[in-house]
Order: structure tokens, then C-alpha cells, then sequence
RNA sequence: GCGCCGAUAGUGUAGUGGUUAUCACUAGGCGUUGCCAACGCCUCGACUCGGGUUCGAAUCCCGAUCGGCGCACCA
């Protein structure tokens, strides 16, 4: 058995990750969060808000998972997600039927499925594999299709990525956060996407969780102010030229940034964020490199983009989190269709005076001269230059039909005006999140197994801030003086917001390898000892050391442990088990 | 979507065209047990689904589903 198989046999029996309908036959691509990968995903994600919506200062919101079309014509999924495929009829290779054709029409995107099927029958072309005759041509697209209300009147997608709601907020964005550039809105949420393929457990689901920041920027200013705090962390850059090499190299952000190989603070900042988030839930730094795209798999209007992986037994490098520079693309592209202005208003530091020329066409003579064409001339006047509305008569093109005017009609003349600053689009550092991931990778990085006395202990050595059990509460035995206490304990702890597990069955042993198994870093024991002297045991996961403290200080001391303020052998007096 | 391979308790497995489907671990109960998967007894628990062949199918055949691998796909 290998270690993939190992950590999922583990989710699935343990109450991790179940495979979703499983009483029905099942579905690829959906999985269920069993009651321990229900609470680990959800301190995943609270790890991820206080990173990004606490430290960071972004706005969360939460949007609809269903979007209406107009979003996702702007935002390109609907032409972009929806490749016409061909099938050979002998060989049943499949084939892109635009690609097919590429040579023979300039723009294939533009043909519709039949046109397409036809230009492949005109121009015979059969499989290139085989050459066998190739089927109709068919649509197939990642977008989940729905129906808004009754009536198919109002077509709906289950939406692709988080993004487009941040940015279809935008307006309403800017002004909650004052005009003022730069602010950035997250998002953690359900995206779907109907995968033709969906393998390798949580790795590729249809439907799947993501953590979206956008953070809207000046473009003239891709500096960031806290830049000096991640100057000094040292990753494994894994850069375009390095991939070209096949060896990523180590370097800390601020060489990346001096050197050119990120494309500028802000990115290496973001990127550098997330490298400490990707270490607080527990990825190991040797497993982890970031990888810059190619500039072919880049999308176009990017102007840098930095994956973050992970490497996990049998999958090899994994892509848990990218980090792009959008640029203007989305907010332009929503700005086309919506028909709305998604500039900013940037105030220079000091207004500039600026020479303008003023042109004002005589509307009184203009207006019964022309009638309905006048407003079309006198827009055509106004954008002339000085040297054309001199001379004897002024020459203007209105659809193509030559107007002469007499220059009596319009006057004009050089005004001084003052700017006090500029629209612009800003531009979007979008950093992804694929949380289904980074849960499945926290789990490969974080399983362990070493042999005590011959027999083999499965520890998941969890970062306690995402453990889904944080203590196990266990009487030493069975027994009602010893249970009535180890009750009283559990409470108290959860009533101070500690995620107990209380477990009397079976050996304290089995007990132990059970909370190892499911990364509980603190068991603690009550035995005759509480009873009489008022003191407990805490057992730590990783060492399997154990020490004995005061029950009226056991919640100190957990908090202590839990916030990294006290080591472990400082909880307690320390005691050898095997002793006793 | 295509090709190859697979599917038996919670997990890992044995096995067969014909009585009540094997074993281990797990889980639950009782007893025992003073700190790292102890022990004894008891108990729960499975042939992925649909169709076909057959007197009889969990076993053979076909299809579906799910999983693994390879190809394709991954805006």
C-alpha cells in the first residue's frame, strides 16, 4: 500500500473524506467532509480568514453560487469553457473540431457546431490518426446550465470560480472601502465545474471549494508597503528560466523581486503571505515549491502568475494556490458588457494646470440647420484640432457624408484648466485557494508512522490550530469515580470552546493510537491520582511523553500549548509512563 | 470521452456454477485491566447495480456505476 492510498483509506474510515451518494452508486468528482473533515476544512479556512480578512484587512463577502449570464459572457466562460469536439468513428480518438479546421478559416470560434461539421466534410478530413470518418460535431462545456424560475426564460450557470462575484461587486466595493485605492474583497465558497474527467480523489472535483482574494490595485504603483516583513523569507522559486534548467532554486522574496524573476512587490507579497498561511496548516516547506506559468500557459492577459505546490506521494506536484496579476482584464471585460464605469477617480498630489482647447459650436445656427445630424456635427467640431477649424471653410466627415461649414459657427479658443487627477482600471492580484486540496495535501504532509514495540503507530501530526480534535478526555478506566471527574473536565474545556473528545472504551492505549490516528495533539488521563491529589496527565501526540499538572490548570496550560507560549515538558511534571 | 485492469462486512482479504460465504483487524456488549493497538466470552456486519445464460449466478456473459493506470481534457 502506498502512502495516497494509506492517507485516503485513513479519511474515508476515520470520518475524513467519503465519497458523495455512495447508497446511490456514487458520482465522480463529489466527495462528502465526514465529521472530522467537516471541522478540519473549516479551521482551514478560519487559518485562511485570519491571514487574509484579519491580518490583510480584506472585505469577506458572499455571493450566489448561481450567476446569471451576462457575468460569465464578460468574464468569458461561456465562449471560453465550451470547446466543439469531434470523435474518430474507428480509433473513437476525440479531437478539438476547431482545431481541426484552423487552417482553413481564419476564426473557427466564430462557426457554429454544423458549420463546423460541414467545412470537414467539405474539405475532407478524416481522423488524423487513423483516418477514419469523424462524428458530429458536438458541444462540450465545464459550465453547469440551470433554469432561473419558471418559464426557461432566464438561463443560470452554477459558477466557476468565486472571482466574478468580487468583481461584479465592484462599484459597491470601492465605496464601502471609500474611493480609495488599493482594497481587496475575498471570497470563500462552492465553485463547480463539470469536468470531462474528474480522477484522483479531492484533487479534481466538479464541485469544490475555493478562497478567492481580489485585491484591486493602482497600476502605477505595484509596491507594497509591508514588503520588508517577507524580504527575508527564503522559498524554492521554481521561475520560468529555472523550469528551462529543471532545478528550482532557493532564494528569499526580496532577491526574487531585485533580480526580476516576480514581477513586482505586491505579487512577492501576496505570494509570500501565502507560503506562511501554506506553513501554519501544516504543508511541509521541503514539499513545497512555487512555480511560475510558462509564458504559453499563462492566460493572455497576465501579466505574472505563481503557483503554489505541493508534492504529494503518488500525484507528484500538485497546484494548491495560484497567484495571478489579472490586470485590468476582468474589470475592462465586465466594463464592455455591463455598459458601467468600473474606473477609480486617483487624485494627483497637486492639481496640473493644463492648456485645453475649448471648441463650442453655435447650437442656435447648428440646431434648424441640420436638424437631426446637428448634435452628430457638433460632436464631430469638438473633436477637431485648432489647424482644422481655422480657414475658410471647415471640412467634417459625419458617416462617411462630407459637411462644410462655414468657421463662423463654431468658436473656439485655448482654456487653462486645472486636473486634480485621473480615472483609471485598476489592476487585480488574485490569489486562489483550492482548499479541497490544501485539506488533502495537510493530510499527506501531516501522516506519520513509526513502530512502538513491533506494532505499527498511524499518527496524523495536525497543526493544533486545525486539528479536528484538539483534546481527548479519557478516564484511565471504565469506572464511575474516575468518569464522574474526567465529565466534569470535558465540560469545563468545552465550555471554554475546545473541540473534546471524551472516550471511556476500551484500553488507554488503544484509546491513545485512536486520537493519534486523527492528529489529537493532547490526550489528557484522569486516574486515582486526580482524586486524591488533584492532578491530571497530558500526553503529547508527537513525542508520546507525558507530564502531570494541576486540574484546576489544565485549561491554562492547554491554552498555553495550543497559542505556543509554554513547550510541552513546561505543561507539567514530567513522568515515564512505563514506570507506573 | 477512449483503452486496459479491478470491485466480497467499517478496513484488509480467502473462496466457489449447488447446504448457513472464510479469516484477521476494527466496532458494540460483558468480564478483566493502574498509562501506549493486552486478554477471555458474546454480538453486529459484505458478494456494487441492472439485464442475460442456467434447474440454480455472488461466481459465466453483456451493460451501467465507481475506483486505479494510460490517452485526451484541465478556460
Amino acid at each position: 500500500m502506498d502512502k495516497y492510498e494509506k492517507v485516503t483509506e485513513l479519511a474515508r474510515r476515520r470520518g475524513f473524506l467519503w465519497p458523495a451518494f455512495e447508497l446511490y452508486g456514487g458520482a465522480a468528482g463529489f466527495y462528502d467532509y465526514g465529521p472530522l473533515g467537516g471541522p478540519l476544512k473549516r479551521r482551514i479556512e478560519d487559518t485562511w480568514r485570519k491571514f487574509f480578512v484579519i491580518e490583510e484587512g480584506f472585505a469577506e463577502i458572499e455571493a450566489p453560487t448561481i450567476g446569471v449570464e451576462g457575468v460569465f459572457q464578460a468574464s468569458g466562460h461561456l465562449s471560453g469553457f465550451s470547446d466543439p469536439l469531434t470523435s474518430c468513428g474507428e480509433c473513437k480518438e476525440i479531437y478539438r473540431a476547431d482545431h481541426l479546421i484552423k487552417h482553413i478559416v481564419e476564426v473557427p470560434d466564430a462557426l457554429s457546431n454544423e458549420e463546423i461539421f460541414n467545412i470537414i466534410k467539405d474539405n475532407e478530413i478524416y481522423c488524423p490518426e487513423c483516418g477514419g470518418n469523424l462524428s458530429n460535431v458536438y458541444e462540450f462545456n465545464l459550465m453547469f446550465k440551470t433554469m432561473i424560475g419558471p418559464g426557461n426564460k432566464m438561463p443560470g450557470y452554477l459558477r466557476p470560480e468565486t472571482a466574478q462575484g468580487m468583481f461584479i461587486n465592484f462599484p459597491r466595493l470601492l465605496r464601502y472601502f471609500r474611493d480609495t485605492l488599493p482594497f481587496a474583497a475575498v471570497q470563500i465558497g462552492k465553485s463547480f465545474r463539470n469536468e470531462i474527467s474528474p480522477r484522483q480523489g479531492v484533487i479534481r472535483l466538479r464541485e469544490f471549494t475555493q478562497a478567492e482574494a481580489e485585491i484591486f490595485i493602482n497600476p502605477a504603483n505595484k509596491t507594497h508597503p509591508k514588503s520588508s516583513e517577507v524580504k527575508e523569507i527564503r522559498v524554492k522559486f521554481y521561475s520560468q528560466a529555472a523550469q528551462e534548467r529543471g532545478e528550482p532554486e532557493d532564494m528569499t522574496f526580496g532577491e526574487a523581486v531585485d533580480c526580476g524573476i516576480i514581477a513586482h512587490q505586491v505579487l512577492a507579497y501576496y505570494v509570500a503571505r501565502t507560503y506562511q498561511f501554506l506553513l501554519a496548516v501544516g504543508i511541509s516547506p521541503n514539499l513545497m515549491r512555487f512555480r511560475q506559468h510558462k509564458s504559453d500557459e499563462m492566460a493572455h492577459y497576465a501579466a505574472d502568475c505563481w503557483d503554489a505546490e505541493v508534492f504529494l506521494d503518488r500525484l507528484g506536484w500538485i497546484e494548491i494556490v495560484g497567484i495571478a496579476d489579472r490586470t485590468d482584464f476582468d474589470l475592462k471585460a465586465h466594463m464592455a458588457l455591463s455598459k458601467i464605469n468600473l474606473k477609480v477617480f486617483v487624485p494627483f498630489n497637486k492639481p496640473v494646470k493644463r492648456q485645453k482647447l475649448m471648441v463650442k459650436p453655435d447650437m442656435k445656427a447648428l440646431g434648424p440647420m441640420f436638424k437631426g445630424k446637428a448634435k452628430a456635427i457638433a460632436d464631430a467640431l469638438k473633436a477637431l484640432n485648432p489647424e482644422d477649424l481655422r480657414g475658410d471653410r471647415i471640412k467634417i466627415n459625419i458617416d462617411g457624408e462630407i459637411v462644410e461649414l462655414d468657421p463662423s459657427l463654431v468658436s473656439y479658443g485655448i482654456v487653462e484648466e486645472e486636473v486634480r487627477g485621473e480615472e483609471i482600471i485598476p489592476h487585480v492580484i488574485e490569489p486562489s485557494f483550492g482548499i479541497d486540496r490544501i485539506i488533502y495535501a495537510a493530510m499527506d504532509h501531516a501522516y506519520y508512522e513509526d513502530t512502538v514495540e513491533g506494532e505499527t503507530r498511524v499518527v496524523l501530526r495536525f497543526k493544533p490550530a486545525v486539528a479536528p480534535i484538539e483534546v481527548a478526555i479519557l478516564p484511565l478506566m471504565d469506572r464511575e469515580d474516575l468518569v464522574a471527574p474526567a465529565e466534569k473536565i470535558s465540560d469545563e474545556l468545552r465550555s471554554l470552546g475546545l473541540r473534546i473528545d471524551y472516550d471511556t472504551s476500551g484500553s488507554i492505549g488503544r484509546r491513545y493510537r485512536r486520537n493519534d490516528e486523527v492528529g489529537t495533539p493532547y490526550c489528557v488521563t484522569v486516574d486515582y491520582e486526580t482524586l486524591e491529589a488533584g492532578t491530571i496527565t497530558i500526553r503529547d501526540r508527537d513525542s508520546m511523553k507525558q507530564v502531570r499538572a494541576r486540574t484546576d490548570e489544565l485549561a491554562k496550560k492547554l491554552k498555553a500549548l495550543f497559542e505556543g507560549s509554554i513547550q510541552f515538558q513546561e505543561a507539567g511534571v514530567p513522568i515515564n509512563a512505563n514506570e507506573q
